[in-house]
DNA sequence: ACTTGACCTCAACTTAGATTCAGGTTCTAG
DNA sequence: CTAGAACCTGAATCTAAGTTGAGGTCAAGT
């Protein structure tokens, strides 16, 4: 009834979307971006591999992680997408998201301990407050002495 | 020389800029969102009070934080602009922020122990992994019985 | 056979947070 | 007084990650 024989282990684009509660134009964008792929009918319309399913939770997480769409493409475009991820790419995977986590997870907090310094101050001095050192941005690694972004207001602030 | 006297206390949009860090274009976008405000001289540029600068210094803070520059106007705009924010102003807007910081890091540190349990499981089963269970997006509060999204795969993963 | 729902493509639109550009004005130094 | 730096506006462009819509086809049930 098909081009090659409709064994159900493929998934209609919409069947892909109810599982993975991905909207389906969120899986033709997928597609274009080649993040994932389908087979065509003799209709043309999309079949996919039940493998897509995981390879579609593989993207959702890492983008729960925050990790940018490109990037996932690069760290997929490894599993040669005929195959379902082992152990062992998964294990790859996953570590590398995870050190991207933790870093994500070291910088907010660092940003928390600034905050937490900051509020003892309570007055926001631009002359020594770590959080308020915005060029700090850029010499990410180190703290290092900081940057003065104030040179001379003549007071610290309103109420100091 | 100037409409009002030109009294050093005020910074011109390049000053402001090179002193903030934040571009010239940016400072004119966050002018037009009614982030910061400028007194005009009578050639039509832009005067900032020093205040802006502590402004400018809260919204980069904000916005590291990982707050919507639209919120930060909320935030900001109890603060009547022409007030130096003072230590009360800076405490309610910093435990407001320290709160959505605190929620974010409790989310990546949620995803990261799910991280964890699912490295030793390897197989990334959409059955039972906690990371794999998308739709867990919209219950965001409290685990509970996670939904699973498949129902007989026939089998853990291809390696399994 | 027909209706209905699922599917197709392609283009345009969306939001956030800006940047870039074109064309014109103002300010400052020499 | 004039060159060049800095400034002005408004419109267009950009990236990311999609969504929406128009116009048309396919498939399944009755």
């Amino acid at each position: 009834m098909d081009t090659v024989a409709w064994n159900k282990s493929e998934l209609t684009v919409g069947e892909l979307s109810k599982r993975s509660g991905v909207a389906v134009s969120a899986l033709h964008f997928y597609e274009r971006q080649g993040l994932i792929t389908s087979r065509r009918t003799s209709g043309n319309q999309r079949r996919y591999r039940r493998a897509t399913l995981r390879r579609v939770a593989l993207i959702r997480i890492a983008q729960r992680v925050g990790i940018p769409l490109a990037e996932i493409n690069r760290a997929l475009s490894c599993l040669p997408d005929g195959r379902t991820p082992n152990r062992k790419d998964w294990e790859e995977l996953s570590s590398q998201w995870q050190a991207d986590l933790d870093a994500r997870i070291r910088r907010l907090q660092q940003l928390r301990d600034d905050f937490t310094d900051c509020i003892g101050c309570g007055c926001l001095s631009l002359r020594d407050c770590r959080l308020a050192n915005m060029h700090d941005e850029l010499g990410e690694l180190g703290p290092g002495p900081r940057r003065l972004i104030e040179d001379g207001d003549g007071g610290c602030c309103g109420d100091c």
